[in-house]
DNA sequence: CTGGTGTTAGTACCAAGTGCTAATACATAT
DNA sequence: ATATGTATTAGCACTTGGTACTAACACCAG
């Protein structure tokens, strides 16, 4: 092993950690030839945390993404206010996750989850299904954004057993998605009363 | 703190510890009124290993998940065939995580999402957007159901950067589901070695 | 009273550190 | 040539959250 400057030797230990939390101050010793204490300067002018830490950081990240995805799954974004058989809001806050790497834009299917599970969580029924969807994405949506959705029930149509629901986004006041659903449910509104909420 | 027999502390300890793996004997002593020394004989008998390797497995199983929860954030669906600017097939495997649990039917956005991110691949383009889709889900997919979506690029409107593809997925040759995407690129189809943005 | 079970206390030791002081090497500037 | 600064190394005390082990005590049952 040859002997690189501090520069190098830093540049190294920084990927070397990030690619293998799970190693030791010693291991990195022997792998750049220097001594013990090296390594612990090292990291101090770089701020990473010792090992310890390091894995407890993983393993509390792993613990969040078990909580985010399992709900992610389930319902995008959180409704935060809904009148059933009426109308329904629901925030979505856009991630790292959800953008193009290339550009930051959010993946359109991202607000279009946020909007479907909307329109399936503002009827009240047990069985909502999406049969028709017309959207549109009016403006391009980034990491860091807030998402608002609007869910207004529009109308129905008892014989088939349809909903038609009209969703509006928005970013900081500005529209970022429209979309006009078309639900299917077993019931027809307001025959779903016997128990009421 | 009223004390346990030792089986209802063990009990009890299984589940904390389930809950929360970070906590340390010291804290499970005081919640659980005994010694430290105590619960240190009861992690023995259960076979419950010290924090720190307790730590150290969680954060290993979130290092496996990373793997497997980026690729499946990234594009929806296999891409099993591609001919750009002209027409692509993938394939979707609906799971269990994929439908509601009421009633097993696969929510709506999952099969937007396969279909949109076959649109944005099909683009040979960097930059391709969804701008609007009409979609129709015309028959129920179950856990279990593997949905073949074929993408064809039907034309452009090269003053608007616009390109217009259909999008049809099938289970069992069985149309399940179609869309009409808008996309925004860029660039024209075969313009792609020109500067022009 | 003796034995078994459960519990507690205490000691020595370990890993992987932090925090601090001191020594050394080496090049650069004056 | 001597001083200054940076990089590196060594050593020691201390910390956390343990393991491994020994000894003591309480209490209940035979």
């Amino acid at each position: 092993m040859k002997r690189r400057t501090k520069k190098e030797r830093q540049q190294l230990l920084l990927q070397t950690i990030e690619e293998n939390p799970f190693v030791t101050d010693e291991q990195l010793a022997v792998q750049f030839n220097v001594s013990v204490q090296t390594i612990r300067l090292d990291r101090m002018e770089l701020s990473i945390p010792e090992l310890r830490e390091r894995i407890k950081d993983v393993a509390e990240k792993n613990l969040e993404n078990e909580v985010k995805s399992l709900p992610l799954d389930e319902v995008i974004g959180e409704i935060i206010d809904i009148e059933l058989d009426a109308r329904a809001i629901s925030i979505f806050d856009v991630k790292e996750e959800h953008v193009f790497q290339r550009n930051g834009i959010a993946r359109g299917h991202h607000l279009f989850a946020q909007a479907n599970s909307l329109a399936v969580a503002v009827i009240n029924d047990e069985l909502a299904l999406t049969v028709r969807a017309n959207v549109l994405f009016s403006k391009p949506v980034k990491a860091g954004d807030r998402v608002i959705t609007k869910a207004t029930v529009r109308g129905q149509n008892t014989e088939k057993n349809r909903t038609y629901i009209d969703l509006i986004s928005t970013v900081n006041n500005s529209v970022v998605f429209k979309g006009e659903f078309e639900m299917y449910r077993t019931k027809g509104k307001g025959e779903n009363d016997e128990t009421s909420y």
